[in-house]
DNA sequence: ACACATGATGGCGGTAGAGA
DNA sequence: TCTCTACCGCCATCATGTGT
């Protein structure tokens, strides 16, 4: 089962592979041993006619051809799963599906706990998996490693389908004794006063 | 020590040929 | 035309070698 005299299957591993950078890290992914993942790569050398990953030191550094192979096959994979989706209907009443879905501990409180109760209800074979958000989490939205990201407008990935699920205001909690509370408060007033924020992540620096 | 490559070996599936 | 069987190729694992 060749197209164009390539195994497909070769493509799957190629992806990983250049995702990876380790062939060893891409067999663990793939479930396969390093060997198995060494002889597809391998393959992929003689079929390409380039080497694809080059070791230097005890990295893989992507060749140029295979920099160009990255975008493609990534494309490939996303058109593969939408294939796959296509042929099946999903009925969330039968359905094992098992969704990972990024986001954080606010829609968590607000959102998905309540809809758990809803959600055995009407599929109760569905399962979760909740991740926080972080700075990769567009790659990984990208990758097919998280089905769905929840979050505010500025942070979703302009690549990914997106839907307005609900809209909240902003509500400011103020001491009593701050002067400040007592009066109107406009978008100057605002930015003029001091503020406790909470900043998650890596990247917390103001 | 770690990561990748390679040789030996075995299982699985495809192909070709023979027979009903 | 269909079924059975022998053979072959592919790809997996295991064991081991090689390079950093």
């Amino acid at each position: 089962m060749r197209f164009k005299g390539l195994d497909l299957n070769l493509i799957i591993a190629l992806d990983v592979l250049l995702e990876e950078r380790s062939v060893s890290a891409a067999a663990a992914r793939m479930n396969l041993t390093q060997p198995a993942l060494s002889a597809a790569l391998s393959r992929l050398r003689r079929y390409f006619d380039d080497d694809l990953l080059l070791a230097v030191g005890r990295r893989m550094i992507p060749t140029p051809l295979a920099e160009e192979l990255r975008p493609l096959t990534k494309q490939l994979m996303r058109d593969a799963a939408a294939f796959i989706n296509m042929s099946s209907n999903f009925d969330p009443a039968t359905s094992k599906r098992r969704f990972a879905i990024g986001t954080s501990d606010y829609i968590l409180t607000v959102l998905i706990a309540p809809m758990l109760a809803h959600l055995e209800d009407i599929a109760p074979g569905v399962q979760l998996d909740v991740f926080p958000t972080g700075p990769e989490i567009h790659e990984r939205l990208d990758r097919g490693d998280i089905d769905l990201v929840i979050g505010p407008e500025p942070f979703l990935a302009p690549s990914a389908p997106s839907e307005l699920l609900f809209e909240e205001q902003h509500v400011v909690i103020g001491w009593d004794g701050n002067p400040a509370m007592h009066q109107p408060i406009d978008i100057d007033r605002f930015f003029e006063l001091g503020h406790v924020a909470v900043r998650i992540g890596m990247e917390r620096e103001l």
